[in-house]
DNA sequence: ATAAATATTTAGCCTTGCCTAAAAATATCT
DNA sequence: AGATATTTTTAGGCAAGGCTAAATATTTAT
């Protein structure tokens, strides 16, 4: 299995998440900054190695295999992301990259003695769940800050977009995972919100609100 | 810088360590698994890109530009061999591969923190010594167990094969890195050695010892 | 129900890194 | 030195994974 290959298995398993019909060409073109017609080449490929279902201007799904295969590789980007943070003391904002790369080391042994050596981590440091050695994945309860009503006390439990960019403001805003959240108002006029996030008062703008996951406290 | 582009510069500074002279395309063809023709195609290419001096049929050499990002690749190589084996248990003999793997992550700030975390090793677990952020590398005074005269106390510092089956081998026979070693008696049909390793008596053969470095006590 | 817009596939081409077979240079032997 | 053997390069091709432009399906709007 090449590194190309593994991308897109990776990438069409994000899109699959949403889509529940079959995941169009166009978008798979999109998150790997290609063309659609590089997208045909290689779904016909996968088709043909089993790992996707493919009819022509149908969209394309995931096989079971497929979708182990590409479960195994979030498990590995995730796992690094997690040993990075914990263990080389990296910030959340850096890690993405350098996982993107270590996701595709070939060795079991090797994320399995990592997964021990991190104590078995089920989520990495943006929130997101770690699939285990048989590909399950935790559903993780949350919501998006911004559909939580005025009043509500909840908690920082992820974040949508995990640009560094992004986390470099909840860095600066000292938002993080974990911060108890409670919503204290919201403006009509642009739905931000007005926060009490641990001790701190805090206003963030919806686009802001969007992007964080919460859970009830 | 490719992966096949930096495969190639660590096979000729491995191979220009004993060669004085240019590196000849044979033997590059021989280490890599490849074919002359191919050596001589990707060699053209180093040599555009600086990173190698080569002219038609009078062998190549590194540059300093092309020796420097050989020298950071076996950096990466051994400083994730001491992460396997110090910090994920794996033993020597499995360690080879998977740095084959890790040594094209492309991060300062990751094998930088690595060597952190693992304490600035100086040595992998084959006794090989691990070039610094610049690149320096210390020569480790040694010598073949083969070269010690009869009655010589050494200690074990080094393998010069580090296959697997060899690896293996000594394992069984308990001679590790700082193994205490003397050599009791010399066969002269066939140069196998008696030895005295730690508390035990043990007899190897020439080729074994020819794979072993030692130093002087 | 057409027509226009959009999405997708096909056709044909490019680069990288590899190969085999043939040609050319160098080294070795008598 | 001249013949032979070895090494190295060149020529020509192939597969993977991209691309653009053109053709074809599908969806949306009138
Ligand atoms: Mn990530
Ligand atoms: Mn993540
Ligand atoms: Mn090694
Ligand atoms: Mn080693």
């Amino acid at each position: 299995m090449t590194y190309s290959e593994e991308n897109y298995l990776k990438v069409i398993y994000h899109l699959s998440l949403n889509n529940s019909k079959g995941v169009n060409t166009n978008s798979i073109a999109n998150v790997m900054e290609s063309k659609p017609s590089s997208v045909t080449d290689m779904v016909q490929k996968l088709a043909e190695k089993d790992l996707v279902i493919y009819k022509k201007y149908q969209g394309v799904s995931l096989t079971e295999k497929g979708k182990f295969t590409a479960l195994m590789i979030v498990r590995k980007h995730r796992m690094w992301e997690v040993f990075l943070v914990e263990t080389l003391d990296f910030s959340w904002d850096e890690v993405h990259d350098v996982a993107e790369q270590l996701e595709h080391i070939k060795s079991e042994k090797l994320i399995n003695k990592l997964e021990e050596f991190l104590g078995f981590p089920t989520e990495d440091p943006h929130g997101d769940p770690i699939p285990d050695r048989n590909g399950k994945i935790a559903k993780i309860d949350k919501k998006l800050l911004s559909e939580i009503g005025v009043g509500k006390k909840v908690i920082c439990v992820g974040v949508k977009d995990s640009s560094p960019p992004f986390l470099q403001y909840l860095d600066k805003q000292q938002i993080a995972l974990g911060s108890a959240i409670e919503v204290l108002a919201k403006e009509d006029f642009d739905q931000s919100l007005s926060l009490r996030v641990d001790d701190k008062d805090v206003s963030v703008s919806n686009k802001i609100a969007s992007n964080l996951f919460v859970k009830p406290v």
